[in-house]
RNA sequence: GCCGAGGUAGCUCAGCUGGUUAGAGCGCAGGAUUCAUAAUCCUGAGGUCGGCAGUUCAAGCCUGCCUCUCGGUACCA
């Protein structure tokens, strides 16, 4: 394996329309930063680089949202964000943001040279233009009806009810959101980035000289590149982002997809002028190691755009590895900002003060490693009072306050060696290098339990010994167990520096020592006999049911407030009553239900209308078994055109109230009433 | 539908290129112990390794089909 003179440790760069969350930490920032750690903690030259991503179209839509600018809305999220990774203590060499002076330029510069040398292609499209406004829109500033369930908030992009990915060509009677008018359709010129060619290379460079990389983020480029990569356009219409630096194209900024990953370069160049560093060895040199930690929906733009651009420059190293992990669940839900189901960092830090590595411990522990991970309040609990209280904080406790007992806190010294303090001591050594492999193969669980068998080590150490007994027959004897088991207490000082650094330095303050290196990890003099130590102070605190409880209360009653306070949609223009009566709605009674083939949502239903039975195919699969539905009363629209969906003729519509959560839930009358009762 | 990743003890997960009675932590049961935040240490119970076929002397690991979860993509009132 190649010996790397430099690292430069990406994560990715939290988007500033929101604060962080678990589940950005567990996927990325804690993996980041320990890896950081253990590569400091052995003398290596780290660059651990994070920033803001702060351009792109949804930063506009909330900013317009909230009648503030997209300036606004990043500064308040940057702040919040680079405040609470400071709080848990993630030791970013630089943490900056996209909308710095130093990124525009490097972004500006680097889409120059590419411009410059022909490495993209221009194409012409129709878009459409708010000729009110003076813009082009992006998809998500356009609203109209859809074409599948004829919803008429449809967005350009997507239809947040039937769930349909649409362009914005596919919309009937489409609206600008800036000024309410028609769009029309205007060619507009793009740079794209043609991936098609630069798809041998990424084969060779990523299946077969990468075959190493996690299963997931391999997988994943394989089935891209399989599928055949085509060119990607790297610039949009819009105000607010890096503008393209090319003559007549105002009113384009580089799409934040490619400026975002320069900004870890571009943050480097600023933490490298501030700190007298020169930012191309550890960006422009092949003895730089680089690794970039993401999340699973990243792996596309980090493994095959990214280096791609990078190939373009010619300039630069690309990453080594690209360890992606899967996603984190919370309470067996998905997390979700829109549904507010979430557990925010910087909430955490104010809620659970000064247990910074309790999170950083249980993320750790739970990280989504090799596949989607579910965090719950309970096991949060358990992790803390049974392995940080239990396990690691009990273990030093008790040899701390054995050694004030019997020897005033002075470090005794070590006697003669018998079999079972040797077997002790050459366990710790092969710990070390356990630890070690597992670290340097992005293993983080695995690292952080071996770490923790450590402190099991010392407790069973303990209870083999019985010093409590053995100092009334043999103090002699005693004084070497004590000694062993404080130089043990030093060496967790040092193993569980990367994954819990606050916890590391209290208890170095117990023992009085400065920060020992990693290569002192496995050795038993590391204090001196007769080191006083300090007063025995307990390292971790047991949290109790109450505590936990007000969690998983809190969640749910965020939840319900999100819903409750979710503004009815505006009412649609009039109609008259005449339009009205057009209308045939009945009850009815669904007699068979059954979920149709190869759909997600879709269910066949059979219902009694009291005219006729009739088939109807409705998407409610999501929110109802088949099973429950027999029998079931529902409101149903009889004259709706028949229509073929999925080659079933669906002849009618049946009657749902959606709620703020995008749940759906039968119209039913409140009395009994006979089948082919009218609605009116 | 197609592609990718998963489905291993109650829970969270390990199991390398197939090879003796499938592992760990937590939880549970029993025991030991009292220096320690009733913490610790030992022992034990618990698994037809998603299902069905197949290849092999031998399969949790390989092949085929099926099924469920997550992600991407396509389609879909």
């Amino acid at each position: 394996m190649k010996n790397f003179k430099r690292y430069t440790v990406t994560s990715a760069l939290p988007y500033a329309n929101g604060p962080v969350h678990i589940g950005h930490l567990a996927g990325v920032y804690i993996p980041a930063d320990i890896y950081a750690r253990y590569l400091r903690l052995r003398g290596n030259d780290v660059v651990f680089i994070g920033g803001s991503d702060e351009h792109g179209v949804p930063i506009t839509i909330k900013a317009r949202n909230e009648g503030v600018t997209p300036q606004d809305v990043v500064d308040k999220y940057h702040t919040i964000i680079k405040k609470s990774f400071e709080d848990l203590g993630i030791s970013f060499d630089v943490y900056s943001r996209t909308s710095s002076k130093t990124h525009h330029k490097t972004a500006s510069d680097f889409f120059r040279k590419l411009y410059d040398e022909g490495k993209f292609i221009e194409k012409t499209s129709e878009q459409y233009f708010d000729a009110e406004a003076g813009q082009f829109l992006a998809d998500r500033y356009i609203k109209g009806t859809c074409p599948h369930c004829a919803n008429e908030e449809a967005y350009g992009d997507q239809c947040e009810k039937c769930g349909t990915s649409l362009s914005p060509m596919d919309l009937i009677n489409p609206k600008s959101t800036l000024s309410g008018n028609q769009p029309v359709l205007k060619e507009t010129r793009h740079w794209y980035l043609p991936l098609d060619k630069h798809e041998p290379f990424l084969k060779k460079w990523i299946l077969e000289d990468h075959k190493e990389w996690k299963a997931n983020v391999y997988g994943q480029c394989k089935s891209w590149l399989d599928a055949g990569l085509q060119p990607r356009a790297v610039s949009r219409d819009l105000d607010w982002g890096v503008p393209v630096p090319v003559d007549g194209a105002e009113g384009k900024v580089l799409y934040v997809w490619f400026d975002a990953p320069i900004g870890y370069i571009s943050n480097t160049i600023e933490w490298a002028e501030q700190n007298g560093k020169d930012w191309k060895k550890y960006w422009q040199d092949e003895d730089a190691k680089l690794v970039h930690f993401i999340g699973k929906d990243n792996i596309v733009f980090h493994c095959i755009i990214f280096p791609a651009m990078l190939k373009s420059h010619g300039n630069y190293i690309l990453p080594e590895n690209v360890p992606g992990n899967e996603f984190l669940n919370l309470e067996g839900d998905k997390i979700s900002t829109s549904r507010n189901w979430a557990v925010w960092l910087h909430e955490y830090l104010v809620e659970f003060p000064g247990k910074q590595d309790v999170l950083r411990y249980v993320l750790a522990a739970n990280m989504p490693e090799t596949k989607d991970n579910d965090f719950t309040w309970k096991d949060f609990q358990a992790r803390n009072n049974n392995e940080l209280v239990a396990i690691l904080g009990n273990f030093i406790n008790r040899t701390a306050v054995l050694t004030q007992k019997y020897y005033d806190r002075k470090v005794p010294s070590l006697g003669e060696l018998q079999p079972i303090d040797q077997e002790t001591i050459a366990e710790m050594a092969q710990h070390k290098e356990r630890i070690e492999s597992s670290l340097e193969n992005y293993r983080f669980r695995e690292a952080l339990k071996e770490a923790m068998n450590l402190a099991r080590l010392g407790n069973k150490y303990l209870a083999d010994t019985e010093p409590w007994k053995l100092i009334k027959t043999d103090e002699a004897r005693v004084e070497t167990i004590m000694n062993i088991c404080i130089q043990l207490t030093a060496n967790l000082s040092i193993v569980f520096e990367p994954f819990m650094p606050f916890t590391a330095q209290k208890i170095r303050q117990l023992l009085h020592i400065e920060s020992l290196g990693w290569e002192k990890l496995g050795q038993m003099n590391l204090l001196a006999a007769g080191h006083l130590l300090d007063e025995p102070f307990l390292l971790f605190d047991k949290i109790e049911d109450e505590a936990i409880e007000a969690q998983v209360q809190k969640l749910e009653a965020t939840r319900q407030s999100k819903i409750d306070s979710t503004p009815a949609v505006e009412a649609k223009e009039l109609v008259s009553y005449d339009d009205f009566t057009k209308l045939d709605i009945r009850t009815g009674t669904i007699l068979e239900a059954e979920k149709v083939a190869k759909t997600k949502k879709l269910l066949k239903l059979l219902v009694d209308t009291g005219i006729d039975k009739r088939t109807v195919v409705s998407g409610i699969a999501e929110y109802y078994n088949p099973e429950e539905l027999k029998g079931k009363k529902v409101s149903i629209l009889v004259n709706l055109a028949p229509r073929s969906i999925k080659g079933i003729e669906s002849q009618g519509m049946i009657l749902m109230a959606e709620n703020a959560d995008g749940s759906l839930s039968f119209v039913s009358s409140e009395k009994e009433v006979n089948n082919g009762s009218e609605i009116k």
